[in-house]
DNA sequence: AATAGTTTGGCAACCGATTGACAAAAAAGA
DNA sequence: TCTTTTTTGTCAATCGGTTGCCAAACTATT
């Protein structure tokens, strides 16, 4: 491990703000002013200030600002699995919000597992200001506890006592049972995801009482990993349940639900209906393509970047937006049922 | 905006080395040798210490340490296109080793924009030991700029100077050429992605070459953005130019393509054949499913930041390693072409 | 028991910013 | 012109660690 080598490359460290209050005749403090607190110095110093500042090609040494002020302009975001397109929507919308506030996003994946999602925002913990959780799998207390130290923001999931943006699944829930129904169908499963999850069991019991209400029997499979593999190896569940429909806990478990059912020679969507949820990039990749219910992700991941910079006293609280909403988007995987 | 609140919520501050050192009746310059310098401290008061941080319940400030020693042990990893499953592997691959090195990454995406690149680095460049390129729309004048400042890692590409991990293309191009050749292939053409990409020259080079030597014609269509859109909208400069088989410059691409194609009654592979590049996620889930190319993108994200860690001089440097390999994956997409 | 050699722990400076308190300078009012 | 008020810039302490240097304490050697 040769010498440790310096973290300045090149030779040439990066200008302080000393550097500049010495090009500029001035005291550090001043340009530490007349950088941050705009007003506060006279337009004749600041201008030569930044005219320095630019010169050095100066930049803000985060950590420096960070020590004193305790604020690191990161936020860390949560997703329990990479390979679940839901969140790049997430991110996206995430991402837009916090990069025009001057905020970073500091994104952490746990890859389905508590343990590793734990032990992941301990290290990453002291050095955001908030956690906003794209899916975790971790539980409500855990999740009170992690609130007590940085303020959180949820992401389709709720928990008493801490911030949240959930979309009214209801509407999607009800159409899409609805609209198997209209096609026939009088027996529909439900295949479920991880128990730790919170949208699992909101999704679960709106389907259930929605599928009651339209004289159907339903059954939940699971709980399962919410993964394409999942999805492959429910088939032979599914079918042994008797349902000519089923509903997924997400558009992952959905597809390769399909593709098994595919491969196996059972025809979707003429022996079996599938239904899947998020609308999540790719859904549409798959022959037929996906009918889904189809959830504004987006905004979603937005409006809990602009719930944590309202808490953060980085941005006015606005007022109450509209609802979230869902909505069955009806594609070639669902098709009367076959009696 | 109300109070600017502390960033410490529920008034209990966090521990500092100081409280640590009051409690366990020692200098805080003890402390912060017993628990980074192993060795450094007798056992006794070691434990002591980390007894009493224990109790503490104390976490290291990153900021107050990345002061002194200007580290900081985040690594920033940039991608075009979150939106491009092939960074999926990458960073899985990455993320894996950095975690390992108590490294975290900081994930920077561009929307396939280089001022948007340019300008999130410039942010967070203050605030990571290193770079890792996972795909990047900058120019290499702008990496080795870039490369002075901090040291950067390519994934995927090479410019003079810089670090990089890129497979040997070689043997998948040629594969998957040779393939056609074989199916009756005549003309085939190539799907640029975006001229700023230095693989999309990289490719189209050997494809050229290896279609030639096959005695067959090539064209190459583009630059293009390398999105499902632009893959959409290609069919007809495809259909155009007359070509039986093309060979697209990633999935995400090739995906689009072919679900245009089916929706324009185009068959595929009947009337033509489509190789994608990545084997990406997804590129499995349409019908037919991609032929294409495969790399090993996990690999290649772990080395990027192996070989950082290495510059970082957190990791001896590892012997030689082997070269890394593309192969020709075939799947439904190709089949003989049509006189 | 005296001396030399090693451990072990403390002191204080330092990293690069921020900020409250205050004084000097400039502007306004009498 | 002299005082009062406001503006502008400086001083110095602080955030929470790290580290070179030194002295005290302990161990080993003769």
């Amino acid at each position: 491990m040769s010498e440790p080598e310096n973290a300045k490359r090149n030779g040439a460290a990066p200008a302080t703000i000393y550097d500049i209050a010495k090009l500029a005749g001035v005291n550090p403090s001043t340009v530490s002013r007349a950088l941050t607190t705009p007003g506060r110095i006279s337009a004749k110093t600041e201008a030569k200030i930044r005219a320095a500042a630019a010169e050095l090609n100066y930049r803000v040494n985060p950590f420096a600002r960070a020590l004193p002020t305790g604020r690191t302009k990161l936020i860390a975001f949560t997703i329990a699995d990479i390979t679940n397109p839901v969140f790049f929507d997430l991110v996206r919308g995430a991402e837009q919000v916090a990069g025009e506030a001057g905020y970073t996003l500091v994104v952490a994946e746990s890859q389905e597992s508590s343990t590793k999602e734990a032990s992941t925002l301990e290290r990453i913990l002291p050095m955001v200001d908030g956690v906003v959780m794209g899916t975790t799998r971790l539980d409500d207390d855990e999740i009170s506890q992690l609130n007590v130290e940085k303020p959180v923001v949820l992401a389709n999931r709720h928990v008493d006592g801490v911030a949240d943006v959930v979309p009214n699944i209801e509407p999607g829930i009800t159409q899409a049972v609805k609209h198997l129904a209209q096609l026939g169908h009088k027996h529909i499963a439900f295949l479920a995801g991880p128990s730790s999850s919170w949208m699992n069991t909101a999704r679960w019991n709106l389907i259930m009482q929605a599928a009651v209400a339209e004289g159907m029997t339903v059954v939940e499979i699971g709980p399962n990993p919410p993964t394409l593999a999942t999805g492959r190896e429910s088939l032979d569940r599914i079918r042994a349940a008797g349902v000519t429909a089923v509903i997924t806990y997400n558009d992952l478990m959905a597809i390769g639900l399909l593709r098994r059912a595919v491969e196996a020679g059972v025809s979707v969507p003429d022996q079996l209906s599938i239904v899947g949820f998020d609308n999540s990039f790719g859904s549409d990749f798959t022959t037929p393509a996906l009918t889904t219910i189809s959830q504004p992700l987006t905004e979603i991941g937005a409006r809990a970047v602009e719930s944590m910079l309202e808490i953060l006293g980085d941005r006015e609280p606005q007022e109450q937006k509209p609802e979230l909403g869902t909505a069955l988007l009806v594609r070639g995987s669902t098709a009367k049922a076959r009696s």
